[in-house]
This record gives structure tokens, C-alpha cells and sequence, in this order.
RNA sequence: UCCUCAAUAGCUCAGCUGGUUAGAGCGAGUGACUGUUAAUCACUAGGUCCCUGGUUCGAGUCCAGGUUGGGGAGCCA
């Protein structure tokens, strides 16, 4: 019997196995808050229910020990889930040791150490969960268009985006690095198949320290033959509509854990924004103005709200303060506003660095140099500017992977395509049509300045029946961290993995 | 690699311009109270103030170097 099952017992008797959340005890009656990996519900131990050995027993629960519970279900409106138990009985399976992780704030760094333990946390479990509903999204969305999933292998001979970034291996005693991108296996797949897509863990070994990298990341590299640059981009649109539909459909409890506003994330569901290079650029330095407004306007706006908002929370820093301070203040009040105000410091520190980031998004905007790629900043900017995803196409090829085929039409640009999130998640898809000509490809390698030789086998791909063909790459951690609006991806893999961190 | 901020009790943090035996709350333990939802009351036990060196009569506090972590840049998904 699981929790997320108890609305079909009511007054039957049943048993639940799990962990205890939270525990209230009072003389003659216990509150256990039971988890049991499918929801939370509230047991009820009454000593006159289940006499004096089983509430004694109760008694000594300590948090996550673990216990199974026998009892009636009870419709009780008050209650999270809406149902209660009333235990007849209780049988302790462990009773466990002091649990580190208290019911107050943490700090990242120790969170992390518990990551283990972490996890079994509302927010843990609902992020989880919605990572889930993600993966299996994406499967259901591919499978239903006829392609074909593939494995591209892990370790690799080919550095196709340099070596600076990729972690070595020794490889019966020749060098090979971890997969920072299926790809080029997926364009072979995709001569085979038609339609094919990659789901697998890829791996950068990017000293960054920013909220959106991992040195160990899911991608999603889907590879179409006969597809080109428009219908990537149809194609790209309609799958994130779809995963992002069916996480609003089936998580909404998880969503309102995570505390997800919701409306955003619906706007998000729509054609997308497509806008040239050439056009983001001149939205991005002001020139453009997106409905009747121009960026800059628009962040001095920002500037301005968030003053506002720190006002605000000086203000009530303040109030809360006094409050605290005045005598014959009953204790829990005081530590309630105790939290309150460690809270409110946290936030401000927040807004403090937006107020610090927005003017120098404001000069990074203004002072952007044409031709060069987008700063975290840039996409930013772009993306405040706009509801829905934007898709950024027809890059200058300087910036863009060798892979990448040029517009027919006008040679300065590659047909690469960036898919930047709304909200300031910046990119979460990089993709776009390939080349196919060989002595172009070519060209473009001994530009790059990288090994022929090992790349014979892709230009092979050109000689054999080359056809147009796309694909695109997608961040699994990213897009789950933009759908839950999660402040940082280290939240949305149940391990991280990233610069400075290999445990647990 | 660069810029920037931080490190004090198991946890979250105070500790002002260097000055006796370093504080609070949470958590833990004990007892009382209670159909409770981080909000009752009291008591108790918890510290190598990150490391090394320096300045000083005196360093948690100042200086230098290091270590670890946060945020950001670059690069990217």
C-alpha cells in the first residue's frame, strides 16, 4: 500500500511502509509524518488505539527511522494529501541515529556532503521526480515520431570540439577521452535510420563554477536525415512544447513543492521566438525595440524594481528585528522571526546581486561587438525581452562548430541554432543543420586545426550518400532546472558532478 | 586560469574600531505541557574561532601565503 494510493481506502484498515519525515509527540498522543517515496501522510498514535507497549515504542522514533504501520484511513481535509492514518498498531524496523539534516535552513556545501541523505527531501524528491517525468517525456515524444534511440559510445578518439575541456583516459595505452557529444556517431546512426536520437551521460572538464555547468551531464542529441535548418527548428519547438506539457500536466504537486509559478511556464508553451543572429543583436544593444520597448529601457526598469524590492526587505529585516527585541515576546514567536529575518538576508543578498549584475548587463549589452558569440549576460538580456524560448539562427560561422553548414544564401553565416530559455536559463539547446559537401568539411577541420586523420570516417559519411541532415543537443539538467526554476543545476541530478566535487 | 565574497558549536549565524572565562537560535538530552503542522516552558551537554607564519603587551578580530567553499567571467548544454 502506497500513500499516493490511500483516496481508494478510506475506513479500511491498511499498511503503509516507509521512513518518518517529522514526528510530534504529546503524553497521550503522537504525530508521525510517514513517507514512503510515494507521498507523505500524517499517522495519528493514540495511546487508547494502540495501547501502552506500541506508544512507548512510538515514542522513541527519532527522524528517517524506518517502520511500518498499520492503521485506518481517515479523510481529514487539514492534512497535506488529505488523509490521515489512525494507527492500530506499529512496527519499528530501525530507529535511527541523530539525522543530520535538521528541519531549518542549510548551507549548500553541507547539503551537498548529504546528498545521500538530501535527497529523501520534499524538494529533493519532487525535483526527482520531475526529472523523471522529463526523461520519460522525451523517450515517449521520439519514439512517437519514429526514431530510433541510439547509444553513441563513451569513451572517444575523436576531440571534435578541442582537448582542453575533455577529461583523458588511458585507453590500453593510447589516450581517449569521456563523450562531450554523441553527435557525430548520431550522424552516422541517422544515415542508417532516418531518425535517430542519443540519450546518454556526456562529460566536460569545464573548471567552471556557475550555476548552469556540470562536468557530468545527460544530453539528448536527436539526428534527422532530410531535415534542414527550418524543420530542426519546427522540430525542436513542438518536442519542448510537448515534454514541458506533459511535466504541467502530471507533476502538478511537484511543481507547487518546488513552488513553481506556473504561469510563465504556460506562456513558455507556443511558437517560439526566431530571430536571426543579425536580429538578436539588434534587440540585445537596444536598437530593436521589442514591443515598443528596447532592453535598456527595460533593465533601468528592472534596476528600479529591484531597488524597490530590497527596500522592502530592509524594511521588514527591520520590523522583524524590533519584534525580536521586545520584551515579553513569547520564545517561539521570536525564533519564528529569528528565521524569518536569516531568511530575508538570504534574499537580499540575492537582490543585492542583481542590483550589481543589471548595470553590467546594461554595459555588456550596449558595448556587444557584432560577430562575436553571446555572454551568459547577452542571453539574459535577449531573453527578459521575450515569454517563450527563443531560437537564435544563422551565426557567424567564425563562432560556430566545423560541422555546422553555411547559408546558401549568405556564406558569412553557419546554420547553427541556439535554443535560450526563457527566465534566464540561456541555453539549453544547441543544434543545427550540418555540412555536407566533403572539401567543405574539410576545409573546415584543417581551420580548426584538428586531426585529419581521425575524422575520416565522418567525412565517410559525406562520400557515401550524403544527404542534408540535422540534429540538435539538449542539457537534460538545464531544461529540468528551467521547468522547476531551480537556482542552480546541482539540484536536478541526483549525483552531481562538477568542479571540485567527486563525493558522495 | 582570472575577478569577487566567505570560513566561529552537529546546523544557521552574531561577535562593532584588536582587550578578562567566545554568544544566540535550531538540533540533541532531561522534565513539564499540548490534535500538533519549523510558533509551549525550563534546565543540561556541545567550540583546535580552516591551516601556516607575521605584527602586537595582547589576535576570532589586523597583515601575508595557503586550503576549502559560494557567486561570476571565459567556454558551453
Amino acid at each position: 500500500m502506497k500513500v499516493k494510493d490511500l483516496a481508494s481506502k478510506v475506513g479500511e484498515v491498511i499498511e503503509l511502509k516507509g521512513w518518518v519525515a517529522n514526528k510530534r509527540e504529546s503524553k497521550t498522543v503522537a504525530f508521525v509524518i510517514l513517507r514512503d517515496g510515494s507521498g507523505q501522510c500524517q499517522c495519528i498514535i493514540d495511546v487508547n488505539n494502540v495501547g501502552e507497549k506500541v506508544f512507548n515504542d512510538a515514542k522513541t522514533l527519532t527522524l528517517e527511522s524506518s517502520l511500518s504501520i498499520l492503521g485506518k484511513v481517515v479523510k481529514d481535509e487539514r492534512q497535506v494529501g488529505g488523509y490521515e492514518i489512525h494507527a492500530t498498531d506499529l512496527k519499528i524496523i530501525q530507529v535511527a541515529e541523530e539525522y543530520p539534516i535538521a528541519k531549518k535552513e542549510h548551507g549548500v556545501d553541507f547539503l551537498m556532503d548529504q546528498r545521500h541523505l538530501w535527497l529523501r527531501s520534499q524538494r529533493q524528491w519532487a525535483i526527482m521526480r520531475i526529472r523523471n517525468t522529463i526523461i520519460f517525456g522525451i523517450h515517449q515524444f521520439f519514439q512517437k515520431e519514429g526514431f530510433i534511440q541510439m547509444d553513441a559510445p563513451i569513451f572517444t578518439g575523436n576531440a571534435c570540439e578541442g582537448t582542453t575541456n575533455l577529461f583523458e583516459t588511458d585507453y590500453y595505452g593510447q589516450p581517449a577521452y569521456l563523450s562531450q557529444s554523441g553527435q557525430l556517431y548520431g550522424e552516422a546512426m541517422a544515415m542508417a535510420m532516418g531518425k535517430i536520437y542519443t540519450f546518454g551521460p556526456t562529460f566536460r572538464a569545464e573548471k567552471s563554477k556557475t550555476r548552469r555547468h556540470l562536468s557530468e551531464f545527460w544530453m539528448i542529441e536527436p539526428e534527422m536525415a532530410f531535415y534542414d535548418i527550418f524543420q530542426n527548428m519546427d522540430l525542436i519547438e513542438s518536442f519542448l512544447n510537448e515534454v514541458i506539457q506533459k511535466v504541467i500536466d502530471e507533476c502538478e504537486v511537484e511543481l507547487g513543492i518546488v513552488g513553481r509559478d506556473l504561469t510563465m511556464l504556460e506562456k513558455s508553451i507556443a511558437p517560439f521566438q526566431r530571430l536571426t543572429y543579425d536580429e538578436a543583436v539588434e534587440i540585445i544593444t537596444g536598437k530593436q525595440k521589442v514591443n515598443g520597448v528596447n532592453t535598456i529601457d527595460t533593465l533601468n526598469g528592472d534596476l528600479k524594481s529591484k531597488e524597490e524590492e530590497k527596500a522592502a526587505i530592509l524594511a521588514e529585516i527591520e520590523e522583524r528585528e524590533a519584534k525580536i527585541n521586545q520584551q515579553g515576546i513569547k520564545k517561539g514567536e521570536r525564533n519564528f522571526n529569528m528565521n524569518k529575518v536569516a531568511q530575508l538576508k538570504n534574499s537580499l543578498k540575492d537582490v543585492e546581486e542583481d542590483l550589481r549584475n543589471i548595470p553590467e548587463w546594461i554595459a555588456s549589452a550596449t558595448n556587444f561587438t557584432y560577430g562575436e558569440d553571446f555572454g551568459g549576460s547577452d542571453e539574459t538580456v535577449l531573453t527578459r525581452m521575450f515569454d517563450t524560448p527563443i531560437m537564435v539562427y544563422d551565426w557567424p560561422h567564425e563562432v560556430k562548430a566545423f560541422y555546422l553548414k553555411r547559408n546558401p544564401e549568405d556564406e558569412r553565416f553557419a546554420r547553427g541554432v541556439d535554443v535560450l530559455a526563457p527566465e534566464g536559463y540561456g541555453e539549453i539547446v544547441g543544434g543545427g543543420e550540418r555540412e555536407t559537401d566533403v572539401e567543405k568539411v574539410k576545409a573546415k577541420i584543417i581551420e580548426h586545426e584538428l586531426p585529419m586523420k581521425e575524422f575520416e570516417w565522418y567525412l565517410d559519411l559525406r562520400r557515401y550518400g550524403t544527404v542534408p541532415h540535422s540534429g540538435f543537443g539538449l542539457g537534460l539538467e538545464r531544461l529540468v532546472a528551467y521547468v522547476c526554476k531551480l537556482p542552480h543545476v546541482r539540484e536536478t541530478i541526483p549525483f552531481p558532478r562538477m568542479y571540485g566535487r567527486l563525493f558522495p
